[in-house]
DNA sequence: GTCGTATGTCAGAAAATTCTGACACATGTC
DNA sequence: GACATGTGTCAGAATTTTCTGACATACGAC
């Protein structure tokens, strides 16, 4: 069985995302549990705007997913959980997924394209998960 | 059974050297079996020495190999193979993987360090693997 | 109000990557 | 010899990515 159908375009985005030891550590405290922005950029050296940019990578390559919440003082958290996704790469998957590879320079078409590893990835910009107590 | 031991930097390696459409392309062409520089180059529509980088930079990552031969006519030949690795990708390994991240700044050191997936890569830049007729 | 926490975003510097156009070499053929 | 093929490498430009230091907002507590 063929792992459904990977796009090029989201082999490309993962291996991108997974491209840089900032993101690999993130994706790994991730692996443990979820955790907020702020925080995690304490655990991990970084600073915030640095970090925020890293997710922002690895949520629109499908690898995280992030969601805002409110915590029990009212306070906007955003936690981040990492996509239990398992991506597998062999040559004959990189033949298979060529197909779908953008042109190198016809992309330039959807800003909000988003290559992920799972279909529909639930658009919770504006949702209300509140969790107030 | 986990996939032996994937280091960090390995897996860093890879996941850089496949993060470039170009790169996709050229280990899917190879995919279908070996092939030289040049010819390999006509068939992508690019530049020598572009390919050439590539090529540099996957073989560095362990995901393909190259063999200077000699064709019949003589004529000095590379051809590169596509190694069979099989990389499977969850958050689960990447976590497992960061103890051997090197410290984003302690990796200059050996600048003819090769992080590839299978162990030994045979050291057959001087080799005389001539399969002159 | 001020302080501390959280969030996000922006311009611009810094660094790494990508790419081109030379150049070098060797070999066989004309 | 000149020409075509193959190889590799180099300097510098062009581009992308990475990173910092501001700045903005909102909320609760003092």
């Amino acid at each position: 069985m063929e792992p459904e159908e990977l796009t090029g375009a989201a082999l490309l985005a993962a291996c991108s995302a997974l491209a840089n030891p900032h993101r690999l550590r993130i994706l790994g405290a991730l692996a443990d549990g979820r955790q907020y922005v702020s925080l995690l950029a304490r655990q991990l050296g970084m600073s915030r705007p640095l970090l925020h940019m890293h997710l922002q990578k690895l949520q629109a390559a499908g690898l995280v997913t992030g969601s805002l919440e409110l915590s029990e003082d009212g306070k906007a958290v955003k936690y981040f959980d990492a996509v239990p996704f398992a991506l597998e790469i062999t040559p004959q998957i990189v033949k298979s997924a060529l197909p779908t590879l953008p042109d190198t320079a016809t992309t330039a078409a959807d800003p909000e394209k988003e290559a992920s590893l799972c279909p529909p990835p639930t658009p919770e910009c504006c949702s209300s998960s509140v969790s107030s107590s």
